[in-house]
DNA sequence: GTCTATAATTCGATAGAC
DNA sequence: GTCTATCGAATTATAGAC
């Protein structure tokens, strides 16, 4: 019975159980999966399980709330950037090999991601500062470096930069088309997507030796 | 004057100069631009330079026009690879070499064209025709013949379609993204897909002898 | 075939009771 | 904090004149 006492006074206002958050939620959901004009204000407070007064009451207006959902997304992406590629410890391979790794480990969990953040570049005010992020990296020094020694081949940083992102997004990008053009289950996919995270450093490994 | 003559006997009703391609037209730029939820009949019509009344007329529906437009695009992209891939007189690199530098001219002209089919997968009812291109095509069996013969390494065929189509379409997905994030013009993402349409075939050539 | 005007619906947001 | 009811704007679709 103490258990019941304690709850009582924990909360003072009568609440449906982290509205908020629930809010939340469902709109991480469905605007990630759908986007903003596709989703109704309407279809979140269904999805939460509340009203849809008590969304605007917490979150002003449905732009608001998607904004919050966006930079939540565009954080993400940025934060394993950013940890890895100014890294002086590493070497570029091993910068490679984690890269990798951590976008398909968050990507496996959130595959509607990166479509979405693609989908929603141009109401992105943060998209420019993902500029220099690879382009005035150490990472970037040490491509340059392992040029001048010879021991990778010259190759424009762009494409670089747009065949790691590629082969390692483009799957999930495309994940909804590829699974059900090839009959695979969720499974099968993530299973596919464990391979690629050893085999993706090795290719772009012998990209880098191509004349 | 015979020229005017003709001219006058071809039409037989006043009409807006081609009143239905225009539509076709404006509803082929703005939903493969942003969307379908995003664009406003309103909008088609004024792009179009017509009558908003006059869209409904000739196509009944936004839903309708939309379809049109959907299939269209799906058209295109399946065109390629059935000329392409169960070709019998042209090897496996030469397959590649003309793969990529089809898909490469054409999103050129029409660089939103990937993100659209991505997006509206869901949608579409033609997708499924999709499956078996690829997989039972006589390029497969090149690929399963030119394992068996130890010319390249073993490797799962869902990798290396997605290697393929990743290199060569992701850019485009990410087009407007990648081009804000640095300072690209639209010329020098051009050029730059010149230079992947030489480049991808020699990496894909690379990969294929990784163990 | 093409237009103007308007009906019908959808949707974001708010007022006000509890 | 949470709900019901509703307003007001935007949007798709249609009626009816020319």
């Amino acid at each position: 019975m103490l258990y019941f006492n304690e709850m009582a006074t924990v909360k003072k206002k009568k609440k449906t159980d982290g509205a908020e958050e629930k809010i939340l939620s469902a709109a991480r959901k469905l605007f990630t999966e759908k986007g903003f004009d596709a989703v109704k204000t309407r279809d979140i407070a269904k999805e939460a399980g509340i009203n849809l007064a008590l969304l605007n009451y917490y979150f002003r207006s449905k732009e608001n709330l998607f904004v919050i959902i966006m930079k939540e997304n565009m954080a993400k992406f940025m934060e394993v950037i950013t940890k890895i590629v100014d890294n002086e410890e590493t070497s570029l391979e091993q910068k490679i090999e984690v890269l990798v790794a951590n976008y398909i480990d968050i990507l496996s969990v959130n595959p509607d991601m990166p479509l979405f953040v693609i989908r929603n570049s141009r109401i992105d005010d943060q998209r420019m500062k993902m500029r220099g992020k690879f382009m005035n990296s150490y990472f970037m020094e040490q491509v340059q470096d392992s040029i001048k020694k010879g021991k990778i081949e010259n190759i424009n940083p762009a494409n670089l930069i747009l065949n790691i992102v590629g082969l390692t997004i483009f799957p999930f990008v495309a994940h909804r088309m590829f699974q059900s053009a090839n009959g695979f289950t969720q499974k099968e996919f993530n299973e596919l997507m464990q391979e690629r995270k050893k085999l993706i450093p090795k290719w772009i490994e012998a990209m880098l030796k191509v004349k």
